[in-house]
DNA sequence: GTCTATAATGGGATAGAC
DNA sequence: GTCTATCCCATTATAGAC
């Protein structure tokens, strides 16, 4: 997954401190969706690391790149998961499914999320990239099923692409409150079972 | 609004305070909103109100109860406004169409909604009742529509309901990172008319 | 690379004069 | 009720020994 693991393994000073950049990410995933960037500090990471501050700082020169170590890791880890299954719904719904058993990635994706919103958050471009991106994807997606006829008459495939975004991240916030009340993988399952029409 | 204001109008020196306290408290949601909870701090809410620091904790005893104030605030002024128009659906769509033009709501809105999954919010509880609430009342409209047959056939009132919430919810995040491509209405009421039947 | 020590800053809250 | 002054604490970041 990192870069050193391509060709054979690296043995020198670097595949130790590789891992250690690995053991960081990680910990600063857990600990920024536990308390937000804001409410998270540097030591809270070196804690969940099980190191010190400085040794913290040592592999990262700041707070912030500690934030996007952290969304990079989450990227890595649903982006190397299911998904890929058959038809477009199908891999939605699994990937939800997925995330609802890694509660760490949802807790990091909403925190921040939420948080990005504010003025000069760190977070703020990879949201509205992120954003822009999916928006962009779901809609093609939704247009060709217009194309083979798969979408309910009236749907407009761009209007639907935001709408999975929005219900999906405005479920996840519901789920972490109340996990018992909301069923995410079948509310998305829902609205794409609404929109997308069965085969003929 | 204030319960100041029932009965013939305070002279004494209760009236000029309470001016003050709902100043304070517009303030706060201004803050809060544009810099979340954790960024925003009790100095910035005196600057935008006015007055020194100590001011504002004299009127409130710490930043927990500002942050109340700002809640209860934005509350009390989507309350008083449209909504109770016509059916249903109108209301919510109206709604939406008013607060667009009231963004500092859906800062406040978005940004602490996001924080509130943290641990040790203070406004996780706020947050937690007020889904639990809606989820039952926009379920409870769902039923009554489905049992007036105005409900899509196979669509599950609750989960209607708990749709509507999270895609309102998360359209005003993607509306608040891009308003310009994103239509909050709009959404809300293509959901709408995609679960409710028209009046036959 | 890792640590201890510490600088430098900023924020929440309180005391007390006016 | 409002302010100035201040306390105390947490936090980010750096310096420098080992």
């Amino acid at each position: 997954m990192t870069s050193n693991e391509s060709g054979r393994r690296r043995r020198g000073p670097y595949a130790k401190s590789a891992a250690r950049r690995e053991q960081i990410a990680q910990a600063a995933l857990q600990v920024f969706g536990a308390r937000g960037y804001r409410g998270g500090t540097v030591q809270d990471v070196a804690d969940a690391a099980g190191m010190s501050q400085t040794s913290v700082l040592h592999h990262y020169p700041n707070k912030q790149e500690l934030l996007i170590a952290a969304l990079k890791r989450r990227d890595a880890v649903t982006d190397g998961t299911p998904g890929t299954g058959e038809c477009f719904a199908q891999s939605i719904v699994e990937q939800a499914q997925f995330n609802e058993g890694a509660a760490e990635l949802i807790e990091l994706y909403a925190a921040l999320c939420g948080e990005s919103t504010t003025s000069d958050h760190p977070a703020r471009s990879y949201f509205e990239a992120r954003f822009e991106r999916l928006r962009g994807e779901y809609g093609a997606e939704f247009e060709f099923m217009k194309s083979i006829g798969r979408l309910r008459p009236g749907v407009d495939p761009h209007v639907a692409g935001a709408s999975l975004l929005a219900l999906w991240d405005g479920i996840q916030v519901q789920w972490l409150l109340s996990p018992d009340d909301v069923d995410m993988a079948g509310t998305l399952k829902a609205y794409l079972d609404l929109v997308i029409l069965p085969e003929s």
